[in-house]
DNA sequence: TCAGTTTGCCAACACTTGTTGGCCAACGCC
DNA sequence: GGCGTTGGCCAACAAGTGTTGGCAAACTGA
């Protein structure tokens, strides 16, 4: 169930000219600071936990605008998880330093905001979400592994394997907050991890 | 807050002689059915969703049988939650070869039961989950680490990456499901995962 | 200025949750 | 047999959930 951008009917366009970038609105603010909220109720707390009138409370609404705006929970957090995860261009990278690069770019998106966090936390108790988790890995990782790896054939299991180790890594370090795993420094962890997927990625099929 | 054998007070035991093993009751069987369903509906649904009506439906008995017998859906939880990792002894391990076998053990104890999807699915959203999961891989891991790396003091920090490992692959194969990871075969996953987990253990420090 | 739309809040709904207390039947010991 | 103990169910509670409809204020375009 693809969330639809849903707003009332606006007004029609008006003369030709350049798409005006869906005419601004004055509730874009709120639609924005649900969102935000949302997404920190998410991480924070999961789907269930993450109530509609918390999420409300924190971006300073009534909760009946969010299901105004969002026609739902569902949609909401739909809305949340559009995640984009930004992965370099496979043609421009280094094939000899992919791995690194690639834990380096999880660990930036991990720490850059909370919507890895919140996918996890969702995707793991959700089914809606662990269905949007497979998307999203099966769309953006698998790619890279076409073209780093030997066999193009083999391409969704390495992905699959990169996978493992790096939401393995963001569940012990971010999720579960391990106390080892937070202490580790961003350079020992590329440095312990970036050869593991490197090696997922490109070694042959043992 | 640890949960206590919490029993209504049983009579005392009689005579001298070795220790009766805790006189059985007729209800242990209940307790039994209660914790068996508990685990299946922690490991499917997660913490909130896992509802006591439901726990109780599946063990088809009334859900304030489980009050009575766990004091509350915490307690129940926590005796759901007593996961041994049955790990080998580290001292009779082939230090050449502790990374397959830990791989190896590792996906057996996660097709044995539920109990390691219970544990993921209720520590990701459940803060005292979170803390069980902190515990039972401190206490338990970390030995092994200890004494197959090269320095002592670097234990818990390769015991975290091999968490994240082991944990990523129980996430991404028995949690998401994400479909590579299930068509995997298990000589696959030790073959790719095996060598992984025998550097972070054993490799110099990078 | 004034009608129509947009933005927001309030109060309520139907429902589910964990939890409690009372009641009844079956058991086990004298 | 009789009687206390145990095992079990039923009905209800207070609290919290997602969701809805109506109504007032603010804005917008003519």
């Amino acid at each position: 169930m693809r969330f639809e951008e849903q707003r009332e009917p606006g007004p029609e366009r008006r003369g030709s000219g350049p798409v005006p970038a869906a005419a601004p609105r004055r509730s874009d603010a709120t639609r924005g600071a649900i969102l935000a909220a949302a997404r920190e109720r998410f991480a924070a707390d999961g789907y269930e936990r993450a109530t509609i009138r918390a999420i409300a409370r924190e971006a300073h609404i009534d909760p009946s605008m969010v299901m105004r705006y969002y026609g739902s929970k569902e949609g909401l957090f739909a809305a949340v998880l559009d995640v984009d995860l930004r992965l370099p261009d496979p043609e421009a990278l280094d094939r000899g330093d992919v791995g690194r690069v690639l834990v380096g770019h999880f660990l930036d998106l991990w720490e850059e905001n909370e919507v890895l966090t919140a996918m996890l936390r969702v995707g793991v108790t959700n089914a809606a979400g662990a269905e949007r988790m497979q998307g999203i890995f099966r769309d953006q990782l698998t790619p890279v592994a076409r073209l780093a790896c030997p066999d193009p054939e083999q391409a969704p299991a390495r992905a699959a394997l990169c996978a493992s180790q790096l939401l393995g890594l963001g569940l012990t370090r971010y999720v579960l907050r391990l106390p080892p795993a937070v202490a580790l420094h961003r350079d020992e962890i590329v440095a312990w991890l970036g050869p593991t997927v490197q090696r997922y990625l490109t070694a042959p099929h043992p």
